[in-house]
DNA sequence: CTCCCGCTAGTCAAACTTGACTAGCTACAA
DNA sequence: TTGTAGCTAGTCAAGTTTGACTAGCGGGAG
């Protein structure tokens, strides 16, 4: 929602609905309509938004319009550099991260990848752990049943092509695809230049 | 829950609380710790579970025993066949569903699990053809920024590594593998006999 | 023997989420 | 000209989730 708004510069619920829509947010995140305006009341009390405006608009109801604030930048920094780096804020919020990474620069959002790759390289290898030590028949009897393999295995896959994918992304990434942040002025995702 | 209970044939609420545990159900699915209670009284409300007694433990406060009713047999079957066959539960609801795998008979789980092949199979297509709209560049301008196309193919190779997977999965339910509810007594998942 | 740690089993208020609803406006057909 | 379908923008009560707390008991250290 942070990204949203900072991205627009400002941004009323509705709009903010809108894109996440556009992004059909509401199948990987968990975000329905509902949902926005007690969001962003909130982002406001916490003062990672302000509100702008109350415009009483001609087609609709009156529309509240926010803007985020210094704090906020910072806060939306810091998400954005974890849900990219950190595998354990898990893949909806890597997936809300992917929209912004070009408000980063090149070097830092390779760097922060690498870190990602890193742990999910770590996470496959433990889950083939696992996967062996349930494949050798327990004297245990009931404690690991068979179908727990089943879970691993269909985890490491899916762990294994996120990797493939990550690695393949940063080599793209080196070779200069995307206009990123350090790139030039009007990467995406950026708040349009401000009149003034 | 449902399915944890009915496997048990009775438990309280720690009991599904550890088991969930083990399996890393707050990883995976939305159920930490403190929504077991309240899930399992509506449960209750809803006539699936029943209280069969409140025993005083002498190791701790009192546990409230739940069993599953014939309501709830019902429904339990209902929502496995719909987590596996129906890719628009979610992954999560597939993870769910694996453990009990073993309660089905082996033609009824190949059907379903056959069904989300070609559920999945169709995701993948129509994923690969957003791709292929989203390469060439688009006349509108800002409409679908470039960083969506890293979306659909981070999509992509998850899901076709889903399909393999399941590809994988099939061939080896038909070749025997795994002790299915058809195969004999004794398949993982089902409640224990009970005396009397 | 006593103290403290950690486990068992669960409660609870505060926060969050959501589907259903409202109310004004435009555009277009009959 | 009327009606009606659909969009805009948002509210709200009902339901759900959660992190922080409680309170009893066993067992090992000192």
């Amino acid at each position: 929602m942070l990204g949203v708004v900072r991205m627009r510069g400002e941004a009323h619920g509705y709009q903010v609905r809108q894109d996440l829509q556009l992004w059909a947010a509401d199948r990987w995140a968990n975000v329905k309509p509902g949902s926005i305006y007690h969001a962003l009341r909130k982002l406001a009390a916490d003062d990672l938004l302000q509100e702008v405006a109350t415009q009483d608009s001609d087609i609709g109801p009156e529309r509240v319009v926010y803007r985020i604030t210094e704090h906020g930048e910072g806060e939306f920094f810091f998400l954005l550099h974890k849900a990219i780096s950190d595998t354990e804020t898990g893949p909806a919020m890597f997936n809300a991260a992917l929209p912004f990474i070009t408000t980063l620069d090149r070097g830092n959002l390779i760097f922060l990848l690498r870190n990602r790759i890193q742990q999910t390289a770590a996470a496959a290898g433990q889950t083939r752990l696992l996967l062996n030590q349930s494949i050798a028949p327990m004297e245990g009897g009931q404690g690991k049943p068979a179908h727990v393999r089943e879970m691993f295995t269909y985890w490491l896959v899916t762990v294994e092509a996120e990797l493939t994918w990550l690695k393949d992304f940063v080599t793209r990434l080196e070779a200069g695809e995307y206009a990123l942040a350090d790139d030039g002025a009007d990467a995406f995702g950026n708040p349009p230049a401000q009149p003034s």
